[in-house]
DNA sequence: CATGAATGAGAGTTCATTCAT
DNA sequence: GATGAATGAACTCTCATTCAT
């Protein structure tokens, strides 16, 4: 395979991600790839398989530059507490989006396809959020900011409201407000003592 | 239409709803009703003429049944307490049920269609679950079983947890460890005082 | 087929004929028909057994009437001249009645069911009509109000022309002027002497 | 779309038009198409999408065949009288050819398709067709060989006779004779003047 | 007579997938 | 590698017609 050929694979995959954001996952035919790409249709068959095949290269994508992008936003001498700020805000952002965001496909993919625990990379990317938010807040009781009992209980809880408002947005609709005061009481949980 | 006619569309619904228990909502055909009631092709457009209206009946009728099957199991003398841990367990079970549950095909609807806030029944319920849980809490804060400063921003963490615990039954799997721990994490935030 | 039956044949074939009115004759189904009637579907098949039967019978009633009314508009004392020119204002009458003709199911009617001649209404029509129409000019002429030398060829071109404007009417479409400068033409070649 | 494709489109076409000759527009189905082409159901939608654009195609290669066919039949030193009768016994060709016509097809087709002014070829082809009947008689009125004294009116009579034969044809059948006697009618009354 | 539920054939249309070029 | 024509399965929806009540 060429670097021409690596070239136009990513190429299909960043068009099909669009169709995906616009469709979900469901909806999608190879079809509505191929027109998008504005490529044959035994063309996309040289590269990939399936809808299914497709989706999950762009998920692959994604979580990749999700992972950079959050990462460089860190700044080397925040505290626990401005790093949690910042993810639930990103979060936060992500929540609102309502164009340019794959949740909705990811949601249908995962209802088709109940991948083992292994293969499960929503699990990974949860598990690790929870390990990551439970760190943070582990540093912040350590240097003060925080008041936890149970680090890892918090920071399940916090992943499985930021979940359930992501769920919602999808289905019942969220309101910026909404969103921040759940932020805001998530936080103030932490800070109790602080009040 | 006779009784007759009622009683055999009673049944096409709780045919259909097994059907869509099974396959979610996008991937059910008419034809799959069709076959699954034994009926012919066109009869079926005789009661509905849509997956879609099938759908929105059949959840019309779950939503009944549940509400029905709740305020059944309440005792004269429960108190808060009782009744929030009832209703939890409640949720816990539904959680749970990887067979006979609606879930999964509930939110590929609302995917598909964003219904305007007044005709959301999925909003109406969660809106309307936040209320109770909020008196609950209030009621138990005053017989003094709870300890809680924002009875209604608690009221919603809790809904939020439990539509995080519930998408993340659908997609990356839950086991009902997972689910005791945060149901008891949440009872134990609001009993706090007794520690 | 006791009184009742009889009032009730002729009502359907009266709500039929608007329905043949409006959608042609092909195009029309027995459900359609059932549905203008508002009555069951088993019921029309008590009286009719197709489109087709009704839609003779449609024209049946429609020809008894025509002649009724043609008939009695003439005058006792009317001249040939004043008779044609009544007939050939009739004619353009129909002709530029977009709704309420039966015109367009006609033509179709005859398009699919080739008649053999003994049975076709619609031959039997056009040469009663031309027999109608020479015996007019034939008066006239004896009685100097037109010249011509072959009445019977006369006769069959102005029921040609006739034709010719009502099949133009139902696809090219036709104005009332050039309705009138036609009928002025026909009548004009008769009185050719006068000028 | 390669030379093959095209070759395939007017192989279509042409099938298909023995299709709507025989069964004239509204009843013929996708599905008749495809098995009088012997294609499969969906390779019929790659170069068509339903039979109204068909037949439109259809009926704009006929034309053009047409018009060809009729253009190379005159000779250069025909005179107008000449020209007229060539018009008037090609008209009696297509008039009395059963088999092999479009005519019924056409007719169905402007009933349910009442196109603008703009639009309708068939106006187009009527009101072409007056102008060079027309000019044919102004040219024989000039070389004597015709004696009218309203060759518009006259051109109008004849086109509208035609179409009156036309529809007669298809409805009521006509024989050669009766084309012959009323072509000779029309005939004789231009020249008149040489009785 | 009358009803209307039920059937099943058939039309339209869309796509995943293949394959000759 | 790349194309896009071709196939055929699958789905939606509509009606003529029948028949138990």
């Amino acid at each position: 395979m060429g670097e021409k050929s690596i070239q136009k694979r990513k190429y299909i995959l960043e068009t099909a991600r669009k169709v995906f954001v616009e469709k979900g996952f469901k909806k999608v035919t190879m079809k509505d790839i191929v027109e998008a790409c504005d490529i044959s249709r035994g063309g996309l068959y040289l590269y990939f398989e399936s809808t299914s095949q497709i989706f999950q290269e762009v998920m692959k994508m994604e979580t990749q530059e999700a992972d950079d992008l959050f990462s460089d936003s860190i700044k080397e001498d925040a505290t626990a507490s401005d790093i949690l700020l910042l993810f639930l805000r990103e979060q936060k952002k992500e929540l609102l989006r309502k164009k340019d965001t794959l949740t909705q496909a990811i949601y249908e993919f995962y209802f088709e396809n109940q991948l083992p625990k292994k293969e499960n990379r929503l699990k990974k990317q949860f598990d690790s959020a929870v390990r990551i938010i439970e760190g943070l807040i582990g540093a912040g009781v350590e240097s003060g900011e925080f008041y936890c009992e149970d680090p890892a209980g918090c920071a399940r809880n916090i992943m499985f409201v930021l979940e359930g408002l992501k769920i919602c947005a999808q289905t019942i609709g969220v309101t910026p407000e909404m969103v921040d005061r759940e932020i805001l009481y998530l936080f103030k949980n932490l800070c109790v003592e602080e009040e």
